[in-house]
DNA sequence: ACTCCCAGTTAATACGTATTAGCAAGTGCC
DNA sequence: GGCACTTGCTAATACGTATTAACTGGGAGT
């Protein structure tokens, strides 16, 4: 009936003394499991009721230390996190991580912090930094970025480190798992719709970057088009250096020379896009979808109430994030674990920006 | 240059054997710290690259054991994070607690796992479920939550762990530390405002339940009624079982049986109180603030665009989770740490629901 | 040459738990 | 009564780290 001592939380050892038996014996007891059916009733219960007593509580450390794992899965960011306009991006992610760790019994940890020692303020952030990699300290790790450092990836694989990644991504020295947007199929099924609705030649804007989800855009619009039975031409993939210089001029020069109907466009990480296309429908000197139609190939980073609803498709974020949780629990399940691959697919959002090809649009022949 | 072994984190003592010298020698040269100064640099460089080439990372299962430090700290919400409408309300705070936390250059730790074994959703999280405290893998933690339990916040407390409460709470067996929002003086200060317009008989719907925050409010009601020199009346003092209560037949029998031309509200937890103000709103059968007056005595659980502009005080959610991590981290820095208090200043939000005396409005004497 | 000290390192130990091997007492069998 | 076998428990150990006391060789002091 002794209040719990002060200062020191009471273990099993405590337990035992005050039961009269021996600290396995606790142990057998409160882990319960298969080995506790050989302890004697009354035993089992002067132990619970010794440990109830004393207000135990397992040490969660001393347990994991014991077992290998601790319980935690990390979450890794390339970007910081803080900046507005990645906040809307990073949270449904976080969101899906969280609930499917919660799911699964394990903890989240964070990786925010820079890994420099301390406030310094930086863009690029490491894994390795301070020389060691300090994933590690959780049982595996979901990562997360758009501007990724091909180099800690390839280590992270060598290292045969537990992780997945949140987009597809591939390294020279091995694969490493990810759960991926189907950008393939979205892109195609937004061709296939413009299609449907009588459009011929669909300009493609793609990022200048090189990345795997800009190649599989790209290759869903080639395959779109060539279901659509389309050509592709050459001329119709286009990159802008800089997001700004999709002006209103262009757009028409492109829709009086090259004949163009319908845009579809590939989001940049920052606002800058989105706000170039509201800038261009706010001059009322082009209006979408009457003079040409326009999709989005994925969501616009941030979005505000009073944004435009553009045609589009969206990423399950959060489902991605789930599915990247599981996956990561059966890699640490398993002995030597493959690599795995997922693809989930893209939501179609109708929006308002496409509509059928304009009275006088497209060039007749090519 | 061989690869580490397969599946298994490399630990202080395959470095050492590396190194050619002590587990002991490795702790103190990774470790740094005061006592790490007597190592001589040649042995300190050899057991630097080891680590490195191993890619050791310490394991903090065997740390927390210790006692030693992760440079990690805790969140833990005593509500499950994932309804839609505690999100909005969870957001700000890990926000302020996330980008506090990275600028300490501490990781978080998010306790996402019920606690219970696996699956079963709970509606009531416990830090104790499970039998065990996993709080104690991080270096302290920030709590957070509305439905708190007592008996848990008095276990931690008389174990002695960090801890940092976002709210003010208190209990019998201590004094804890918490970061609170000054629902004082925001309360006097809207009574104020309202005094100011010529208001004279304002009722203070509480909530039911005997909390801190109520009772912070209920004080700064008194203190900003005695400030604008009117007279606490209790029959202004109301609570509803149920917020679905509050009709319009209701609040038309305050304002004639009572005469009241104000109400200052108590926002519930969930959203069924703004719920039943948006259907009084929409009857027009009343209007604020052309009828009554009436401000939220805190944020509206969750915010939708086309939801109405109360005029209310706003908790600086961001701020006082960042503020939390301060204060939290300055216990970790102590010896023996005193618990902190701290106060920080709610946010006025004019609105549109207050308004002068409507002209036939208030009782003459009473 | 002796002690003394000091820098540099290590052996030993503790943290709290889970687990395995093993011990003691009891039961059934021949 | 000796043997095998079961039941119920305990002793011992390992997990990986931090810390402290103890040890070593060598240089300085007397």
């Amino acid at each position: 009936m002794a209040p719990p001592e002060r200062r020191r939380r009471s273990t099993q050892r405590d337990i035992a003394q005050r039961a009269g038996v021996s600290q396995a014996t606790v142990s057998l007891v409160i882990s319960g499991g298969a080995a506790s059916a050989q302890i004697a009733e009354p035993t089992r219960r002067a132990v619970l009721a010794a440990a109830e007593e004393l207000g135990y509580a397992a040490n969660v450390a001393a347990r994991s230390l014991k077992g290998g794992r601790n319980r935690l899965l990390g979450l890794y960011t390339f970007e910081s996190v803080f900046p507005t306009d990645q906040r809307d991006f990073y949270y449904p992610f976080l969101l899906g991580v969280e609930e499917e760790t919660a799911r699964q019994g394990y903890d989240l940890l964070l990786f925010c912090s820079d890994g420099s020692a301390s406030g310094t303020a930086r863009a690029e952030r490491s894994i390795y930094a301070g020389g060691t990699n300090r994933l590690k300290i959780a049982d595996g790790c979901v990562l997360l970025g758009r501007n990724v450092r091909r180099e800690e990836l390839s280590a992270l694989v060598r290292e045969d480190f537990p992780f997945v990644f949140v987009g597809r991504r591939e390294v020279d020295d091995g694969e490493l798992s990810y759960v991926a947007a189907d950008y393939v199929s979205a892109t195609a099924g937004l061709v296939a719709e413009l299609a449907r609705l009588g459009h011929r030649r669909i300009l493609y804007l793609r990022a200048p970057e090189d990345s795997e989800p800009t190649r599989d855009r790209e290759e869903g619009y080639r395959r779109g088009l060539a279901e659509a039975g389309l050509g592709a031409d050459e001329a119709l993939i286009r990159s802008l250096a800089d997001p700004a210089d999709l002006t209103v001029e262009r757009l028409k020069g492109w829709i009086d020379g090259l004949g163009i109907t319908a845009l579809l466009v590939e989001p940049t990480e920052d606002d800058r896009l989105t706000g170039a296309l509201a800038t261009m429908t706010g001059t009322e000197r082009v209006r979408f979808p009457e003079d040409c139609s326009l999709a989005l190939l994925g969501d616009p980073p941030s979005w505000t109430p009073e944004s435009r609803n553009w045609t589009r498709f969206s990423l399950p974020r959060a489902q991605m994030a789930g599915e990247a949780v599981r996956v990561l629990i059966e890699l640490l399940d398993e002995e030597a674990p493959a690599p795995r691959h997922l693809t989930v697919p893209c939501v179609f959002v109708p929006g308002d920006s496409v509509g059928p090809v304009p009275a006088g649009g497209g060039r007749p022949g090519a």
